[in-house]
RNA sequence: GCUGGUGUAGCUCAGUCGGUAGAGCGGCGCAUUCGUAAUGCGUAGGUCGUAGGUUCAAGUCCUAUCACCAGCACCA
């Protein structure tokens, strides 16, 4: 007999090999319907398995994430089969389930579209309604590669081949076709519901690695039933809607261009916005200790080659011959050969210029300015930083991720033991602003030392350890990121997240003993002697370009009074009351609010409609009213209605909203 | 960079079998002067991403290229 702890801590008495399965039943009729998997001292296995001791027995049914993450993984498995009856020659490698559903690599000559979901959703309806039952086996590696290498299925094999040898295979079957898999699964395929559907197909490297064949991966969403995936199509379409890209055009904010591709063209309203968030960062770096810089462009490739740029990070330069131009010209004007190309009399001679994709070298090069003393320190260097990276084509998306952007950096010069105490005041300074720009949600994550990388081990062992040190000792949680540091030292990622999930970068703390090495800076200690400065690279919000896109994302273009690039619109309802309008704009204009007036010979309903689109925060109507009175009627963007309220009352209203948060 | 998709008026999009390029919104003009999410009428906008090719004829078919979109890889 084995003892079964519930999860409400009743005990119940079973015979040994008893399974899941039996004690959902035995416990109730409906239970035992609804069991989708058993989890077992923590581990979830397939209901028909034995257990074999005492143990913590909870029963998985759809209630809960674990149960519906079940039936996303086995969708996976039933659209392989589904795929496979259709497409034969099809190879299947892996398919988890993810975030909203599943996704499944095939490595297939030819390409899916997504003309063929209907078709693989059918068949995947069709083996749902089979209902047939996933069966575990657990064979030998021997029996296991044989089998997957007759099938053709290379993929399979290399995933056996790379198993720990001690590890038991586990084969599942649901009715005829086979897959090697961990499990567990569902007691069968009708479990996995209805609710899905398939949503895209992208391409895949196999194992994640650029350098390995690419398949061809298909996404799917899962969810318990028809209401949960219609609720989730209607966010996806929702979120649609919030798209910075999107907004951006709509509210007049930017615009990109294919002859810059990867730099934003800032449009009035855009760059307002942009100025907010700029000075808003600015007063909080003073106030916080900082002292703000601006250094070059264009800077001499030695500096890079000493910095280790030139080594780890030159495919991501813009790199300029540095040639003597009024010579090109001469050249191209007497020559006739055509070539016009910089022909350089001298080729030991030219110089090679690179445009700066990082601050950090320069921030150096003023830290060496005259002797530092360890009285300096910390010296908290910032500057907006207009930087160049030649991203990958592929990588570019809208403002967020670009190949012009203006960081807000700053390098924190300072001796090992302020270190934490640095580390925790950038923390706290981050959450603040973080917060005061609505964001309460972060991701944190610590990546460790890359593959390459500058440095010996022994410093990026001091490195990592003092960043988790610090990091732990602001008391955030954190996923370790592993070899996903930045060449020069770890770093401390700060994760925002856009509408429709995905997540990105923005602030950082990278902790960094390297530069300040390889670029000679020093400080004199208490005791006399030259010692090394530490370096903490830092950026809050990262670039302005992006932390703006999610910005806008994440208020869906309805930004608050202090960062609204038009906070009141003056509309009249006739053009009869125009003088008064023009007046209230005026005094308003006076007061240092953003607002524009619209004169327009069109009904109020019109207007209002129109800068309700624009999301203005606040229209102000006025007629024979408003003038008698010297009021506006006040209509507050999100709500109904409309208060009519003395102009010095408005005044002093918006006013306090428009105020920077301090 | 890789895989797949898309590119037609300022915007959103239609354009069948290859046969003289269309709508709505927006713009402009005129009328309207109106009290909280679209007033009416009229009118002007296009080298169909770019470059080649096939064809009597190309928005449509082919090739190359650029940009964008989704994902992967890379990254703030």
């Amino acid at each position: 007999m084995i003892t079964v702890t519930l999860p409400d801590g009743s005990k119940r008495e079973y015979t040994t090999g008893t399974t899941g399965g039996d004690i959902a039943y035995s416990i109730g009729e409906r239970l035992g319907k609804a069991a989708l998997a058993v989890k077992v001292n923590d581990k979830i296995i397939d209901l028909n398995r034995p257990i074999t001791g005492d143990a913590d027995v909870a029963i998985i049914t759809l209630k809960s994430d674990e149960g519906l993450e079940l039936i996303r993984h086995d969708a996976a498995h039933v659209m392989a089969e589904a795929v496979q009856e259709l497409f034969p020659g099809t190879q299947v490698t892996i398919g988890p389930a993810i975030e909203n559903g599943f996704y499944y690599d095939f490595a297939r000559e030819q390409p899916f579209t997504d003309s063929d979901f209907e078709a693989i959703e059918n068949k995947m309806r069709e083996i749902i309604k089979r209902d047939e039952p996933f069966t575990r086996e657990e064979w030998s590696r021997e029996d296991a590669i044989k089998f997957f290498k007759d099938k053709g299925e290379e993929f399979k094999v290399e995933l056996i081949q790379d198993l720990p040898k001690d590890e038991i295979l586990s084969i599942y079957k649901q009715g005829e076709w086979t897959d090697l898999c961990r499990g567990p699964h569902l007691p069968s395929t009708g479990k996995v519901g209805t609710a899905f559907k398939l949503m895209k197909v992208a391409g895949a490297y196999w194992r994640g690695d650029s350098n390995r064949p690419m398949l061809q991966r298909i996404y799917g969403t899962v969810w318990r039933d028809k209401k949960e995936l219609d609720a989730y199509l209607h966010l996806l379409e929702e979120a649609e809607k919030r798209d910075h890209r999107r907004l951006g055009q709509e509210l007049e904010l930017f615009h990109l261009q294919e002859e810059a591709a990867g730099s934003v063209f800032w449009h009035p309203k855009g760059w307002t916005l942009y100025r907010q968030v700029e000075n808003y960062v600015r007063n909080q770096i003073s106030a916080a200790g900082y002292v703000e810089v601006k250094t070059p462009q264009l800077i001499d490739r030695k500096l890079w080659e000493k910095s280790g740029h030139w080594d780890k990070f030159r495919k991501n330069m813009f790199i300029i011959k540095d040639s003597d131009n009024s010579e090109l010209e001469d050249h191209e004007s007497t020559c006739s050969c055509g070539c016009h190309g910089a022909k350089d009399k001298n080729e030991d001679n030219v110089r090679y210029l690179a445009v700066k994709p990082m601050n950090c070298p320069a921030h150096v090069q003023i830290f060496k300015q005259g002797t530092k003393s360890y009285r300096d320190l910390p010296l908290r260097m910032a500057e907006f930083g207009c930087c160049h990276r030649n991203e990958p084509s592929g990588a570019l998306h809208g403002i967020m991720r670009v190949r012009q952007m203006v960081q807000d950096d700053a390098h924190i010069f300072c001796s090992e033991d302020q270190i934490i105490s640095e580390t925790k005041e950038f923390c706290a300074l981050l959450l603040k602003m973080y917060k005061d720009f609505g964001f309460e949600n972060v991701g944190v994550k610590i990546a460790t030392r890359p593959e390459l990388r500058a440095g010996t081990d022994e410093t990026w062992d001091k490195a990592e350890k003092g960043l988790i040190e610090a990091t732990e000792a602001t008391g955030l949680s954190f996923d370790l990121a592993e070899g996903e540091g930045a060449f020069y030292g770890p770093k401390i990622e700060f994760h925002l997240t856009d509408a429709i999930g995905r997540t990105w970068q923005c602030g950082t703390l990278q902790l960094d003993f390297v530069l300040p090495e390889r670029l000679d800076a020093e400080y004199t200690g208490e005791d006399g002697n030259k010692h090394r400065p530490v370096m903490l690279h830092r950026a809050i919000l990262g670039s302005l370009e992006r932390f703006i896109g999610i910005l806008i994302e994440h208020y869906a273009g309805a930004f608050p009074v202090w960062l609204a690039p038009v906070q009141a619109v003056v509309a009249t309802i006739t053009n009869e009351f125009d003088d008064y309008g023009q007046q209230v704009v005026d005094t308003l204009k006076k007061h240092g609010i953003r607002v524009e007036s619209d004169l327009r010979s069109e009904k109020i309903t019109y207007k209002v409609r129109e800068h309700s689109l624009k999301k203005v925060p606040y229209i102000l109507a006025v007629g024979g009213k408003e003038k008698e009175t010297n009021s506006v009627a006040v209509r507050t963007f999100g709500s109904e209605g409309q208060k009519v309220m003395g102009l010095d009352e408005f005044i002093a209203m918006i006013t306090d909203q428009a105020k920077m948060p301090a």
